[in-house]
DNA sequence: CAATTGGCATACGTTGCGTATGTGAATAGG
DNA sequence: CCTATTCACATACGCAACGTATGCCAATTG
């Protein structure tokens, strides 16, 4: 049997992750207690230091996961729209719907950038970026977007805005109401992007 | 004499806010020993304690301090320049430049919303936003930017998108070349709030 | 079947935070 | 001018969390 060995270490690699999850997301990576989570997993942090090297390294596999999670619900939504650009801009918006979940909000925006660094900079992370840099490059190419700007520049600011547009979604009193100014000024915002 | 003791105070206070705002804009919020920084000040946590309530306190009034400094160079620019529009646009390319300096952004953009929260809920930290929504309502009454567009709203979305322009000129390896894209991008994106 | 690998737990030392308590100097009152 | 009180700040203590060093047992390899 060689199976079960390989599986009971994927299935422990799973469980930290799973936990450490769910405590980053709820009450934050730096009141989230590697011994709390890890035994809330039936483990101790000798497995984490093991399969993780530190706390840090958790965290990445962590992000690696969810940014995985988003990249393929925008691809989904990406199949239909009628146009390429209606597809951007669905895709834009999927990523703010996204981002206001609680756990997306708290680890990939708050507690990842600032334990991290620049999430440009994160290695296995920037899916859906390159996502939108992809279609920024295509609607160039088919002129319906102005020629003289850099596809990946002008990803990262929509992504700096669409987190902001969450962020003020989510704190918000009424997030109905605010929901519909927030996207109607994101999607002003794409506007500045087309040529005339 | 009854300044030296208001003094004395007030020369403490300083003195643990400029220490800390070092320590937390080079090597980070989290990494800052309170002994170290409070050391290197001639003082103890026990001052700190003391005027500020804890690490978080102490963060707050650094972030205070910051925010009204970059507030006070924001409106210095804002002067000059011909058109309102013009205006409107050297403010935030300002702000982007500002937020170019490790440590306004380290403590700003990264550690300050990890450990506080959300920066629009701040409570004496929103001079720059409160300037830009200002210019936008009123931009909006000349009939220069589109009517349907809550003008904070506005704001705090382009203030995501200066943020990222920041981390990615500073995180570039030519910051030059990287600069006049991003602020060209930047540029680009507020172009689809006019109104045609 | 023996040897070895490696996945994970246990044990220890260190560091940093928060609180409770102490002290000395400046102020206020008589 | 002398005493009492306040208050700015330091010291001392306990606790929680991290990282490392070490140990053990099961599974693999030959």
């Amino acid at each position: 049997m060689h199976r079960p060995r390989k599986e009971m270490i994927a299935e422990t690699r799973a469980k930290l992750i799973a936990a450490a999850r769910h405590a980053f997301g709820t009450i934050g990576y730096a009141e989230a207690s590697m011994d709390d989570f890890t035994a809330s997993a039936g483990l101790t942090r000798g497995a984490l230091y093991h399969h993780f090297g530190d706390k840090k390294g958790l965290l990445q596999a962590v992000i690696a996961e969810i940014d995985a999670e988003m990249a393929a619900r925008v691809n989904e939504v990406a199949a239909r729209a009628p146009t390429r650009w209606q597809h951007f801009v669905d895709e834009c918006t999927t990523y703010i719907e996204m981002a206001l979940e609680p756990e997306i909000q708290r680890i990939m925006f708050r507690d990842g950038p600032a334990v991290l660094g620049d999430p440009a900079q994160w290695p296995n992370a920037n899916a859906c970026t390159a996502s939108m840099t992809d279609h920024l490059t295509k609607l160039q190419e088919e002129g319906v977007v102005v020629p003289d700007l850099d596809p990946e520049t002008a990803a990262r600011l929509i992504n700096g805005a669409s987190s902001q547009a969450s962020q003020r979604i989510a704190n918000s009193d009424e997030p109905e109401a605010t929901s519909k100014q927030v996207v109607a000024a994101f999607k002003q915002l794409l506007e500045g992007l087309k040529s005339k």
